[in-house]
DNA sequence: CCACTAAAGGAACCGTAGTTCCGTTAATAT
DNA sequence: ATATTAACGGAACTACGGTTCCTTTAGTGG
């Protein structure tokens, strides 16, 4: 065997899959600002040593949590009408930082990506997949001329969300299912009336 | 002098004003997961052991300095038209948003609002001032019949903001005067076609 | 102006998150 | 199979955020 040769096979893979595991329900349990990576060694059964070693911090480990979320997307819905497919999207949104481990999840995603750097671009690619995987309902409505020429898919899918995560971050307000239709109402509203036009 | 009496005068004033001073500097330089206590306190030429005595957390300082900023409001612009309130508005949110100071520090509180639920009660009420300054804007285009009867005002200011905070927190999208103007914009199309009535 | 004590300050102390050291385990090339 | 060494793990160590203790300063009522 030469020298330098990097092993992701077996032991190594597994100790990253029980680690993000860890790091995930400690997320969820403490938030961002109470993580312990020896007690996220300690969830993991893996020596805490090695979590410093291969990750070092806090952050660290968060953007690659991020980066593992990031690669397991989730399907949208296509039910032929924008109105439909924004409104499940919206309510997708509004399950998601509603449900007990979720929610807290995406909290202590955020912080972190709002205290480092690496963390935020992580985050940035997390919602880029998001976002890209439910353009397309976008871009039917605007093939088929229910939405006008030039609308820009993705600022479409954005607008759905802002008002959810202003409730979950900002305002404090309940984030319920009607929350959620009238994020996308108001998005469809919008984009009806040529706000998100690019040109 | 009897027993049990506060001084909230003189020197006990100066401190805190200094140390919510030092604590605004400290945040906008560390953000508030690196706040030091101890580093506050030597900024604002103060005993460490007052800091903590007064405080005791970064999140209750941070809760307090929450409290001293929704004290100081700012006045709405009022130009009779909505369109141009709602743009003053959103305008006045981005800027605040990407200067120097501002911007650093509203992260920083709201990462301490999410961390801590007293800090969270101070954020939402330091909107709620905020919002309550600018909604009239909004009752009065409804008076004038710009807007539909029934309209929430409140709604449709955060209606406004959660794009930019959304760009600011989530997507990392430049926080242009093009993003505050499409916010307004949008904002102003959903309220015109009906999303924001309560009934 | 004086007595009283709330509030501030300095310094020593403590607990724990993070580091270092070195021996052990197991993935991979031959 | 076996040798090689990447990667893991336990334990002792360190540094620093936070606490405790006691002294000093200065608001406030009389």
């Amino acid at each position: 065997m030469t020298v330098g040769t990097v092993r992701p096979g077996g032991r190594t893979a597994r100790v990253r899959e029980a680690v993000l595991k860890a790091a995930g329900d400690a997320l969820v349990e403490h938030g961002f600002d109470r993580l312990d990576l020896a007690d996220v060694a300690r969830r993991a059964v893996v020596g805490k040593t090695t979590v410093y070693r291969r990750w070092g911090t806090a952050a660290a480990l968060v953007t690659d949590l991020l980066d593992d979320m990031a690669a397991t997307s989730s399907p949208r819905t296509d039910t032929g009408s924008v109105a439909e497919d924004l409104r499940a999207n919206a309510r997708l949104v509004q399950r998601t930082l509603t449900d007990p481990r979720q929610g807290p999840l995406f909290r202590a995603v955020i912080v972190a990506a709002t205290c480092d750097a690496r963390a935020a671009e992580a985050l940035h690619r997390f919602y880029a997949v998001r976002i890209a995987e439910w353009a397309p309902c976008v871009e039917q409505a605007v093939q088929r001329s229910e939405l006008p020429e030039g609308t820009d898919p993705a600022e479409v899918i954005r607008a759905v969300s802002a008002p959810l995560y202003y409730r979950l971050l900002i305002s404090g307000d309940p984030l319920d299912e009607a929350a959620a239709d009238r994020a996308a109402d108001a998005a469809l509203a919008a984009a009806r009336a040529g706000t998100y036009r690019s040109a």
